[in-house]
DNA sequence: CATGAATGAGGATTCATTCAT
DNA sequence: GATGAATGAATCCTCATTCAT
């Protein structure tokens, strides 16, 4: 018991470990890119020795894929949690808004942009990315398909895909456009959400 | 005249290899990112060599950044062109299909995204982008608030930069979409735009 | 304790490693020149990847940057000695005569021409041999102006810049004539120099 | 003998070809020495395309070794005219100033230095540098053992090779020296040369 | 003769990755 | 486990030289 004590202490300072690589090259990529972050600059940020590094991730590659994988996961849930609410288009604008873009739970768009970039060409973000996009698709699709009595928009079953697809581009669409115009005027684009969302979550009469 | 002819000629060949660098440049850079694309491999595919690159152009970053001006440039025209039509939704249709990503008269979307996230860290790249913004969003906005009998929408000045916004993301969001989904339902897309355009096209109640 | 000694280890190793590289480099640099001396063949020189010099030097240049201000002050320090003997002749002789080129210590003629050269493009170079000339020369006044008591020369204000000036000039033009006439006659030239200092170090009647 | 007229003219051309070459090249080496300066600068300086150096010259190592002929035989002339002169030293003076160094001339310190660095390398350059030193060294010594009445020096078999050596050496330390301290104080210099010179040619009592 | 476009080898530098300690 | 020195392949870029026109 003691051993296994022991190594149960070891995979757990195995998993801090993890999670401080990735901390630190999270931040790194979103400084610079993931061609731009060297190994270097990751150990330093990590406090950790370049070495010490392949003791936890085969390679560069293996960091990013792992560091997309988590973006993904984020942004499934930060989807999941907007229907919850009364009130999508606040929420939206909040999402939207990325107080702290390095804590671990936000999406940092500059990511996004670069992981969407990436995927063009490795078939392997690729994939990962679809199976976000069917994730989010599908929960928000389920959504807008419920009753209004189960906190859903009661949508009928042929727009359902249709608003969700436009609902969710509209929504990248604005990341996209807030990442690299940071002073958008916040009344300005709450108050065309409010709009937009209101049209898409009502049945069409 | 002689003389005259021969510049011309030389004026055209040298035109001509910069536009084959260009192409080929572009080529890797969709192929692989700005990053990725070695100028070795662009000198290959423009067949040409390596040296040759640098008659004609500064920089690999000189390179980069004449591309992204060029594949703004034909953003804005392709903008401008939608709302000469009295079908926009199926205009934007056919502007996200991209059929050969590669013709020089065509926004590749990989390449977009790339620029986006070169953006957030290359100034001028990032001024570059918001200059296009501000021009596309103005374009729109004329015509959104121009008269039905000028061709235009009748927006009333108030909602006309909000729908210009949403708009714009709208098709952004779509775009990006497109270029990891390349078998998206058309039919789907087709059906989604034609509401939501028709909703931002005419004026609140 | 342990750390202390480990990191005053790993110091020295940095340092035993920048003197290899130095040394590799300033036996390129007298073989080949500044530019004819490549990265790679220091590195093998210094029987090291070329990698490796970059950890201790930021660029070729800063090698080049560091030899000169070792050269120079390995320069300054011979100049200083000269004037503690009795018998300068013989002593600018010796420094003259620089029987082992290659080491730490000794003057490399060949480079010391490189380096002039250098200067009248590199401002930075320039202003280092200017403060080299300057130092020296204040050395040597300073001695030609000492009373004979005191192991001076006892020459009066006027003519102590005037003659110092003499005295270095003369010895680098020895020093570029010895470089490049290696069989020069030993004895013709510690005749020269005998009658030479002597007149110099003489007070004018 | 039109054939011949004509013939004589193509080899006015072609030697006024060389010359431009040459001149173009010699400013550029100034400007940024042997190796700094490309064959592509010495071309536009010359007004001429790259491709036609090559019909004079067979490599730009053969233009550098034309220069440093020309030079030397320039320096040779200077040195033996130094001699005709009852006043020795303010004619080193003047040689030593250098007022237009691009002038075709003129010896250009900052070349002399390239070259003499240069020679440490390449034998055949070293070998000339030789020849012109023993040629100077002969004219010089010459002039010293001349009988005053054939306005020489007198001075006796014995000195003279010794007095040669360290006037010439004298000469080019100062040339090094100011070549890299322009402001030298020219007061100073001549003051000092008048004594230094007036020593070296009198004969030993 | 003359041009200048084209070549391609070579140079400085970077960085993911390995390995002796 | 941890270090960080070491490697060497790969990258961007330059420039002497050639050659089709």
């Amino acid at each position: 018991m003691s051993n296994q004590r022991q190594e149960s202490k070891a995979a757990a300072r195995s998993r801090a470990q993890k999670e401080r690589i990735l901390a630190a090259a999270q931040a790194c990529f979103v400084e610079s890119g993931f061609h731009g972050a060297s190994m270097a600059t990751i150990a330093e940020t990590a406090e950790m020795s370049p070495g010490l590094i392949y003791r936890y991730f085969d390679s560069k590659n293996a960091i990013i894929l792992e560091i997309i994988e988590r973006q993904l996961t984020v942004a499934r849930r930060r989807i999941r949690e907007l229907h919850c609410s009364q009130n999508l288009s606040s929420r939206i604008f909040e999402y939207f808004e990325e107080k702290e873009p390095r804590e671990k739970d936000s999406i940092n768009h500059a990511l996004y942009l670069e992981i969407s970039a990436q995927a063009t060409r490795d078939p392997q973000i690729a994939e990962a990315l679809q199976r976000y996009d069917a994730a989010v698709c599908s929960e928000l699709g389920g959504w807008l398909s419920h009753g209004r009595a189960e906190g859903g928009c009661g949508l009928s079953g042929e727009t359902v895909p249709v608003r969700a697809l436009m609902l969710l581009s509209l929504i990248e669409g604005l990341k996209l456009r807030g990442s690299r115009e940071p002073d958008l005027d916040r009344r300005l684009l709450q108050d065309a959400l409010d709009e937009m969302v209101n049209l898409l979550v009502t049945p069409a009469e």
